[in-house]
DNA sequence: ATGACCGCTCTAAGCGGA
C-alpha cells in the first residue's frame, strides 16, 4: 500500500499538480492538507477522472483537509472534525478508513508565535489528537502538516528557530505523547540519520539553498510500523511549474 | 540584509502561512 500525504496550499490552484503526482506513483490513499476550497468547489470530477474518489472536510478559504482513495478500495466511514478541538470552526482534521485501516489526515494549526493566542489553540488542538490517538483502534495513521519539527535535525538552522514556533518543548511533548501512544515516526523509523524537509518557505531562494524544516510527518501504529518498506520525499513537486511550499511525504507499507 | 513568496479575497501595499 502506498499511502502520501502532502500540504497542497490550495486544491484548486495545486490541481495540476496533484494530478500529476496520482499519475505519477498511483498511491491507493492521499491525504491533503490546506485544500482551501468551499467543499461545493472540491474537485470531485476531476479526482473521479483521474480515478479517485474523496472525503474531505472543507472549510472555505482556509484550511481544509481531505482523505483520497484509488478506486476499487474501499472508502469508508468519514468523520469530519477533531472531537475535543475547542475550535469547531476549523477545518483541519477528517478520518476515513481505507483498506481496513483508519487515516486521519491533519492540519495542525501554525501557532503563529509563542505570546499570539494561537499557540495556546495549537497546543489544544494537540491535546485533543492525542486523546483521540488513544482512544482509535489499530490499525491506525496520522498523516498531515503536524507543524513540529520533532528535533533539532529537523530544521535547517536551530538557532534561527530558537524562540519560535514548531520547536518548542511544549509542542515536542505533545509530539512525544502521539508517539508514546503507539505511533512511529515513518519517516524517522526508515532513515534514523537523514536530514530531509518537506517544507521550504517560498521566499528567498530557501527550496535551492536547501532551507527548510521536516514538518509534515506520517505517524503510523506500531502493527503498520513492522510492514514499512520505504518511506520518502519527493522533492519534484516542490520544483516547476507553481510547486506548493512543501513536497509530498511517500511511505510504502507491504502487504500485510 | 531584520530584504526576496504565494494564495486567499469585502482586490487592501489587507491577511495567513511557518
Amino acid at each position: 500500500m502506498l499511502i502520501v500525504t502532502w500540504n497542497v496550499n490550495s486544491l484548486r490552484a495545486r490541481l495540476p499538480r496533484v494530478l500529476q503526482l496520482l499519475e505519477r506513483h498511483r498511491p491507493d490513499v492521499v491525504c491533503l492538507q490546506e485544500t482551501k476550497v468551499a467543499a461545493e468547489q472540491f474537485p470531485v470530477a476531476e479526482l473521479a477522472a483521474a480515478g479517485y474518489r474523496a472525503e474531505h472536510h472543507s472549510g472555505g478559504r482556509w484550511q481544509g483537509v481531505a482523505i483520497l482513495a484509488r478506486d476499487g478500495l474501499a472508502l469508508a466511514d468519514a468523520v469530519c472534525g477533531l472531537p475535543g478541538d475547542p475550535v469547531d470552526s476549523e477545518a483541519r482534521w477528517c478520518e476515513a478508513s481505507v483498506a481496513g485501516v483508519r487515516f486521519a489526515s491533519a492540519y495542525v494549526p501554525n501557532g503563529r508565535s509563542l505570546d499570539s493566542p494561537e499557540f495556546p489553540r495549537k497546543l489544544a488542538f494537540l491535546d485533543a489528537a492525542v486523546q483521540r490517538v488513544r482512544a482509535a483502534a489499530r490499525p491506525f495513521v496520522l498523516v498531515g502538516d503536524i507543524n513540529i519539527a520533532p528535533a533539532d535535525a529537523d530544521v535547517y538552522d536551530p538557532a534561527a528557530f530558537a524562540g519560535g514556533t514548531h520547536v518548542t518543548v511544549d509542542e515536542r511533548m505533545r509530539l512525544g505523547q502521539l508517539l508514546e501512544a503507539g505511533l512511529v515516526d515513518a519517516y524517522r523509523h526508515v532513515h534514523p540519520d537523514e536530514q530531509q524537509f518537506t517544507w521550504w518557505d517560498y521566499r528567498a531562494g530557501n527550496f535551492h539553498k536547501g532551507l527548510g524544516l521536516r514538518i509534515d510527518l506520517a505517524l503510523v501504529s506500531s502493527d503498520l510500523a513492522e510492514r514499512l518498506v520505504a518511506v520518502g520525499i519527493d522533492r519534484d513537486f516542490r520544483k516547476g511549474p507553481k510547486p506548493s511550499d512543501h513536497a509530498p511525504l511517500l511511505v510504502r507499507l507491504s502487504s500485510p
